[in-house]
DNA sequence: TCTAAAACAGACCGGTTGTCCTGTTTTGTC
DNA sequence: GACAAAACAGGACAACCGGTCTGTTTTAGA
């Protein structure tokens, strides 16, 4: 955590190596944990070079502004999370629910073993920056926009299967994203994971797969798709 | 909206009134709005202080320091208005699933007739402040348990008038908190609150009051309930 | 009326922030 | 190897932020 590319007195001056593509990559990787934990505003770029062992000048040359280098981790990052979270394990689920359901499960273990709750990055960054500025608001609905388009994508492959005839897509997806996020939310600010499983049972409990009353069909799902945790 | 205490000529002294209560209201209400619009961070003490009217001095006599401001707007305003959006509705509501029902399609339309979203006061502080401070995170999981724990009263009392036999109270509250957030999380960065419905709407679909489908009992609940706009 | 506390005014300060600017070094290209 | 552009270093700076401080006015209570 400390420095590491002091000179020693061996040798007085180490040559320099550009790594552009390290240099940005480091850079987001700082940006994106702190935003994340601290926020869009209460992250300095002081804190970010800092941490990212990283000078002005080389963060200005990859990023002229903060809100540059903040929507490059919103295009970038969380773009990319919420693909790795979501859209690929719903792509590559059974159905729809059964996807939503790993989905549920899996980051709720993730976060009952990490032991604490740092929220949704999407949601976190939405919240914070959607009102500030157009062009954060835009990427961060694309974001959204993709992340409900998947969901109702399954449903329709589902439909297409001759299942889940009852089911509106665009609304389940929409509910899939609403209820997770707002159980994040929850989540991180009571700092327990809990929540986030009261929310599938009760989307399971109350939205059963077809006519039945899903109540013997639940449990043995639970160990049919392992995911990769975040 | 501009300056109306500048000493005229006429009069070279007004005479100052001393209010504290309307000093402190003021400088609540413009707080409140700022952090709503623009969250805590982006505020600062000088752009309320202009917007209030008020000087340095008198707002530190009130709120001794940002945070002990924006813990008085967490506890007074945002509990507040969570209290008269949701839980006063929920209390008067004839049973938890029209009253949730009935603060959905509320929202909904004061939003489209507003025009724009700003979000729920609550969820927008909380994914800013929850990591930031314990003092804040505390306040607002506290505002957060009242939310749910509203519901799941009114869920429990439709239990003892021999409804919702099958629901679990607090897992369906907790369902409608999240999914209300998250649908308002998407609607803000959307800036439509059609997502509101959509949400609603795969609720009730999927989740029917009793063992019926739920499909021709729908449309006549809509106009049942009337409520005041936030 | 006298007095002390509360309420308010307004200047002030140290620290921080984001950005810019001027150099220096590295690297690809002819 | 010459050279221009990219990559990086690091200082400088003006604006701003939150908090403090001193002083004045109002108000309540004896």
């Amino acid at each position: 955590m400390s420095a590491e590319n002091k000179s020693p007195a061996t040798r007085r001056r180490r040559k320099r190596t550009n790594d552009p593509e390290g240099m940005r990559k480091k850079v987001l990787d700082v940006a994106e944990a702190s935003f994340q934990a601290r926020g869009y505003h209460a992250s300095s770029l002081g804190d970010l070079m800092a941490a990212a062992g990283v000078t002005g000048g080389a963060l200005h040359h990859h990023f002229p502004t903060k809100k540059a280098l903040a929507l490059a981790v919103i295009e970038e990052r969380v773009a990319a999370a919420v693909e790795e979270t979501w859209i690929a394990p719903m792509r590559a689920a059974g159905t729809a629910r059964e996807g939503v359901r790993a989905v549920f499960e899996a980051v709720a273990a993730g976060l009952e073993h990490q032991g604490f709750v740092r929220g949704c990055q999407l949601n976190n960054l939405a919240h914070e920056l959607s009102l500030t500025d157009p062009d954060f608001r835009m990427a961060l609905a694309g974001i959204f926009a993709a992340w409900r388009k998947a969901i109702a994508d399954k449903v329709g492959a589902d439909q297409q299967a001759g299942r889940e005839q009852g089911t509106d897509a665009q609304r389940f997806a929409a509910l899939a994203v609403a209820s997770y996020s707002g159980a994040m939310s929850m989540a991180k600010t009571a700092q327990d994971a809990g929540v986030l499983r009261d929310c599938l049972e009760a989307l399971e409990r109350a939205a059963p797969s077809s006519s039945q009353s899903g109540l013997a069909v639940k449990r043995r799902r639970r160990v049919l798709l392992r995911q990769k945790t975040l």
